[in-house]
DNA sequence: TTACAATTCAAACGATTGTTTGAGCCATAA
DNA sequence: TTATGGCTCAAACAATCGTTTGAATTGTAA
């Protein structure tokens, strides 16, 4: 097991605590006691609480973003023309969930914090939403788009972004009042997928 | 005009402070100023600051579901049996969606406080949710169940709960980076109420 | 080893937070 | 008028916040 820089035990002791307790919930002293180091560390690295947290968002946004960029690509040099609708549905969606069941690398924990960002309508995600990763959204908005040329282009749009805020909702665990308690984590998230995506394909039926 | 209470003042106030800086930007202070009255009066009125966000949070949901209720009430009374799939989904989302559109009655922030508090796990929401309005939330899976008989109950559970993942995404105005700017608020709001309803219609094809 | 930069640390800063206090205001009823 | 109770107010409280400072420590290259 590696050990961790402080610059990196800071940013998952802060996912941490947003997941846990929100963004109300944050303070710099518990974030530097549970990354067991000083409180003007967290300055020191981040300069302030602000950019601390956006670089929280940005650390995992990039791995999501670029997973999902490779699995369509994958899609896209296959054989199929266009691209299989509900395989697309998957490279969008499945990443996502993988990283909220990925306990021992936290990244439930930043699914968690996402959608509190959203929540809280952070400038900051905003921006990297609508810049660096408009492109990769667009290029979904397109696949989909192409393998359902009778669905009007507006309509796409439409769907496609309440398709989103389904995934947000169950990323966020939102709708955990609801869960069965039988169910493993991994299980539930694997059901949860599927149906995700059955429910995602089912709705841009023509 | 009537002349508010300096109780619903603070009421009103505390939801527009919410919906514009979220619940990190909260200060009594400033809530109290806004609302024209004393720093005091917030403690005096409401106990303390969790009260009064509770407070805010029950008072609109009351409305919300009791509007819901009435809708699906007239619906069941009607001639159609099973009722109409689609008239039952408008019952549940048209409401949330007209609240949000009521900016007069300060609807629209509102729904952005709700839509933060989901985010934030609110213990008093999930409360609310799983007890007062829990009989309401099953009546509505149940009209949609009968009316779907084919579809596998468990899979009309995940559906609708991933249609409520939407709905909240939408009043929060969490798409809002990819709204055209020449739509009028209510025009915005028609248009996105029909997408909605036929969005989630669709997706409970069987 | 020495010198220098990077990092960590305890301590303090001023500002802001939620809450409490007790005096004062203002209406209504005796 | 006087007395009472609901309400508003300015002021102060202790606690916590993000940030800064300067000294101590660590790691690195000469």
């Amino acid at each position: 097991m590696s050990v961790l820089s402080t610059k990196e035990r800071i940013l998952n002791s802060t996912e941490k605590i947003i997941s846990e307790k929100g963004f109300t919930g944050i303070s710099l002293r518990t974030i530097s006691a549970i990354a067991k180091t000083n409180l003007a560390a967290v300055n020191y690295h981040f300069g302030n609480k602000e950019n601390l947290i956006e670089m929280v968002l940005e650390r995992r946004l990039d791995n999501l973003f670029e997973l999902r960029v490779k699995l369509l690509d994958e899609l896209e040099a296959g054989s199929e023309n266009p691209c299989n609708l509900k395989q697309v549905l998957q490279a969008f969606i499945t990443p996502a969930l993988t990283m909220s069941n990925d306990n021992h690398q936290g990244g439930k924990q930043f699914m968690e914090v996402l959608a509190r960002a959203y929540a809280e309508k952070s400038d900051f995600l905003h921006d990297l939403l609508s810049k660096r990763y408009a492109d990769v959204i667009k290029r979904f908005a397109n696949a989909i788009q192409r393998s359902r040329p009778n669905l009007n282009k507006r309509v796409v749009f439409w769907r496609f972004h309440f398709i989103m805020g389904s995934l947000i909702y169950v990323m966020a665990d939102f709708g955990a009042s609801s869960r069965s308690n039988e169910l493993s984590d991994s299980e539930y998230f694997n059901i949860c997928c599927n149906e995700l995506v059955d429910f995602a394909y089912n709705s841009l039926s023509e």
